[in-house]
DNA sequence: GTGAAAGCGCTAACAT
DNA sequence: ATGTTAGCGCTTTCAC
């Protein structure tokens, strides 16, 4: 007549259990553990060593719902493949640290085509504030998101929203304007997917080409990734008339190209110049030697973490919008015509 | 006498707010929701009208307190910056796709000691079941984990708990011997820390060794990185004892004596054969070319999150045991001494 | 210093 | 088909 053998794990400790053990109330525990004044250091220690002794764990979720403000930080990341990413999240976390609050990561779905909706997850997990990189939608549709929950956009600049960012158009500039002053003439652009927004690197380069009295030529891949890349690139460099030499609006879309051409017989950058962005640490490695756009995104990360952890604690102070500048890093993938 | 200019945005909306909208009972909307029978079509229409107009997002974190069970999925992953974890979380969300789970990722920190700690966020966030790649704690402590949260081991296996893993000491023996087999007797193994667990691969290098009548030489980095590795590798290059071949614990540990390598003036294989482990994407660009273990990381992770899910279902389910097979793909990084 | 009680947004019996 | 009610684990007034 006992009660079958309980299946499954036994239910999670909780303060209630914690309360009883000591022979306190619910509310002494809460105290305790909040450090919160008004409870005698000698209970404050039962409670906590009966807390230990049981195996309690506070449950975060639980305390957001009661405090009425959440607490945890979402991180939306474009794409978990490049590394830039990597280094954002690690430059958020660096910045959150102490500070005890959740980070819960999102990534974008491989389809990334209008992301709005896909931060949707972070919104329904009740993250307080959202950090995000990249958004890619158009500004009206980040500030309509920023109008729900408090935004701190990073790596993008849109007006009225916190924005942590680098100077596209002058990394692109400079990145353009390095091949050019290397004799280029047949300089082509491969873009990420034409979204309405993100555009800032594809604007300079044409203005920079305009400007030089030259024709530019622009290719959008249907992802910010090297496969992506690397199928745009074929019509690319096939014919006489391919280009000299390519900037790149980001690392991976480099290495896509770089791999197309080598697949064709081009070697870079013997018969073609290669400009990246992002400088992430695959363009260092030896025998890649890539000549790119420092972002700066571990700088970019602890400026966001910063600035979420601010509008948290002052969701009235002014809105940030912070640039770094972009610095390009010439290496071995860049040369003369 | 208004009050004052509401600082900060609005109180989210609610299921009550709907429901009052329509002018129903709360319960309608909750039902309406989750497409519980038992309620008119015509009812549900006007609430899903409503929530819509209304901007409503359902709150899954109070669902899952009221509901007395956690939907989360918990993943675990020791370093961003390794595409081996994109690839595992890639595979871990294709199999989620579907269900209706939020997908929680917590990453290791940096100094990566020992880091059943490190789960505790997703504990706090109370998820309900943690899929975890890679925990290097020794058994015991995993063990452990497991007895306190539904766990899902990736990449490794542990008595007792579920494990999806690829035969790492076939994998290591494969590639010890493939470099054996090219005449190298000075073949020496550049683990990751020196942790009390994850060291299948590194006890098969001494086996195969040892059983070739030839002496082991392992070092440890402090860390699974390129840049641990690099560190490490300085005084293993140096002078001329040193090894002819070094197999890697893993790619990005084998980037970091590449490097290390180029930087003392050797040449990769010409001077040093180099195998690696993951078989990930920078293994395979031109100029890179690395002789990999590919460890089937997307598949990992679809069958990891598969078992998560049943696990979810059916928690008295036997153990999951699923181990795949590595498989050496060489490239030019290794040639004859 | 300590406890009782209400409530956060939601679900799930149990009425009606 | 629809509504009432009692929680989930926690915080937070407000009494004692």
């Amino acid at each position: 007549m006992n009660p079958p053998a309980a299946p499954g794990r036994p239910r999670a400790v909780t303060q209630e259990d914690v309360a009883r053990a000591v022979g306190v109330s619910r509310t002494l525990v809460s105290f305790a553990f909040r450090g919160a004044p008004g409870v005698s250091e000698e209970t404050k220690q039962a409670i906590l060593d009966a807390a230990k002794r049981l195996g309690y764990r506070p449950n975060a979720v639980a305390a957001d719902l009661a405090r009425k403000q959440a607490s945890a930080v979402g991180l939306y990341l474009l794409d978990l493949r490049n590394e830039v990413y990597a280094d954002i999240f690690t430059g958020v976390r660096e910045a959150l640290g102490q500070a005890r609050n959740r980070l819960i990561l999102s990534v974008a779905p491989s389809t990334s085509g209008v992301d709005v909706a896909s931060v949707g997850s972070l919104i329904e997990a009740r993250v307080g504030i959202i950090i995000a990189a990249t958004l890619v939608d158009k500004d009206e549709r980040i500030q309509e998101l920023a109008r729900t929950v408090p935004l701190v956009n990073v790596a993008r600049y849109v007006e009225g929203v916190d924005s942590v960012y680098s100077d596209d158009r002058a990394g692109a500039r400079v990145a353009t304007e390095h091949l050019l002053s290397l004799g280029h003439t047949r300089v082509a652009h491969v873009s990420g997917p034409r979204h309405e927004g993100h555009v800032g690197r594809w604007r300079a380069y044409e203005a920079v080409m305009l400007k030089a009295g030259l024709t530019p030529r622009t290719v959008f891949a249907d992802d910010y990734t090297q496969e992506a890349a690397e199928r745009a690139a074929v019509a690319l460099l096939a014919g006489p008339s391919r280009p000299t030499a390519v900037f790149a609006h980001n690392d991976e879309i480099a290495l896509g190209i770089r791999e197309a051409a080598y697949k064709q017989g081009l070697s870079v950058p013997g018969d073609l110049s290669l400009v990246g962005y992002d400088d992430s640490r695959i363009a260092h490695l030896h025998g890649i030697d890539l000549t790119s756009v420092d972002l700066k995104a571990l700088e970019l990360g602890r400026i966001a973490g910063a600035a979420a952890l601010e509008r948290l604690a002052t969701p009235d102070a002014p809105i940030v919008d912070r640039r770094l500048d972009p610095r390009l890093v010439v290496r071995q993938s860049t040369g003369p015509v």
